[in-house]
DNA sequence: TAAAACTGTCACATAACTGTCGCATAGCGA
DNA sequence: TCGCTATGCGACAGTTATGTGACAGTTTTA
């Protein structure tokens, strides 16, 4: 699946190359203006990684680190900063506030991202690992392949990106809209119902040979993948 | 093609004198002092063969090793282990971790030599073997000859790099671009379409006889060579 | 040098997958 | 319990991806 990363930084200039060269990188980008719209599109849409500028207008990186530190679903989320050379004292504060890795401005574009997959994969194995378990299902991202119970389970292009979506994170509740951005991509238009219909063809291919169903409905919120089992 | 050594070791005495003797042996050999840093230098630079300390600071040998295993792309990389005695006991699981042989230190130049000559001869399945199995098809890939349930095959140049290439990685799938990249050359410009109409002909070929089909179209994604079987 | 073998593309047939509707149910608050 | 809203899901028509025979241009073989 493909890392979604969102950019945080206030200079347009700067986050449309950030843009332009992580989407170059095979990452799907979006950018964030300020902090507090950081704070509300990280929630909405939960991404894999942040790229932070430390100084933002309203709500300053080192606050919105703070704060998404401060919640256990985004606590792990992992976090780049970027800084201005000057404020480097700064730096210890804020890999204290909890970023996992920093680069100072100027930077190269390859720098950033090589630190951006250093960072997943310390973080996030499971992002580059290319099989998920959970309960008895088996993700096979290489072999596009998935089973649960041991018996083959065939899912069309759009389940099966759904399927490995959720598996990605067991137990988080995703919106229609959230599942829309993920998994169908955030450029196309589709019906927030047209979900329920992959899901409820995703659980019947799951479900064909075993009892019990592995997505659970919450209404008037979305769908998770149950976290017991 | 002179084989290219990654060494990871944090003592820099060891490393140095590492890097000194496998260079005179002929190998290409780049140093990485923690196991964090060996990932970055892995993925950026895809080395033939890793010496791996069991010891290191922030992501252990065994850890990183692991890693590795988990992922496809370095899936076969071959590890060699080296692990200080008195560690012994965990020697076993250092393979059961996916290590492809250890050397106890203190060790000998040319024992460490010679068991990485080994293990790049036993390892590199597609490289150095002049014979690809699987199923009840046999690559041969000096004479140039494709058996199927023991009857020749006969099989054009592009089919039979494109068969060679798939039985490399039985199990994986590969889109078209992949196929492309890897059968036909990174230069030229083929339309990928091609490539089914190339899949047609290789399966024409191999099923002439048998029943079963050995590829496997997965819908939106590309072809494998079926893991099973 | 002619015949045979091989390539890459096209066009068309078919199979697989998609998104939406609309109606049936289930859940929930009053 | 009633009424409203949210979800489940079969049906369907439109879209997209794949399989494949034909063909013309090239390369290899005899």
């Amino acid at each position: 699946m493909i890392p979604y990363v969102l950019v945080v930084e206030d200079e347009d200039a700067l986050s449309a190359l950030l843009q332009y060269n992580l989407d170059k990188e095979g990452y799907r980008v979006t950018i964030a203006g300020d902090g507090e719209e950081a704070l509300v599109m990280i929630d909405e849409q939960m991404p894999d990684l942040i790229v932070l500028d430390w100084m933002l207008p309203k709500v300053s990186g080192v606050e919105v680190c703070r704060r998404l530190r401060a919640r256990s679903e985004t606590r792990n989320l992992p976090i780049i900063m970027l800084t201005a050379r000057g404020e480097e004292s700064d730096r210890i504060r804020g890999l204290d506030t909890g970023a996992d890795d920093y680069v100072v401005k100027p930077f190269s574009m390859s720098e950033l991202a090589a630190r951006i997959r250093a960072v997943l994969r310390r973080i996030r194995p499971g992002l580059a690992e290319d099989r998920l378990h959970h309960g008895d299902i088996i993700v096979d991202r290489v072999a596009h392949r998935v089973r649960r119970a041991d018996k083959e389970i065939h899912l069309g292009p759009t389940e099966f990106r759904l399927l490995d979506y959720l598996m990605q994170h067991p137990g988080r509740v995703f919106s229609r809209e959230q599942l829309l951005d993920a998994v169908w991509g955030s450029d196309v238009y589709v019906e927030a119902r047209t979900v329920d219909v992959h899901i409820g063809r995703l659980r019947k291919a799951l479900n064909q040979h075993v009892d019990n169903d592995p997505i659970r409905t919450v209404r008037s919120a979305g769908y998770s993948l149950d976290a017991s089992a």
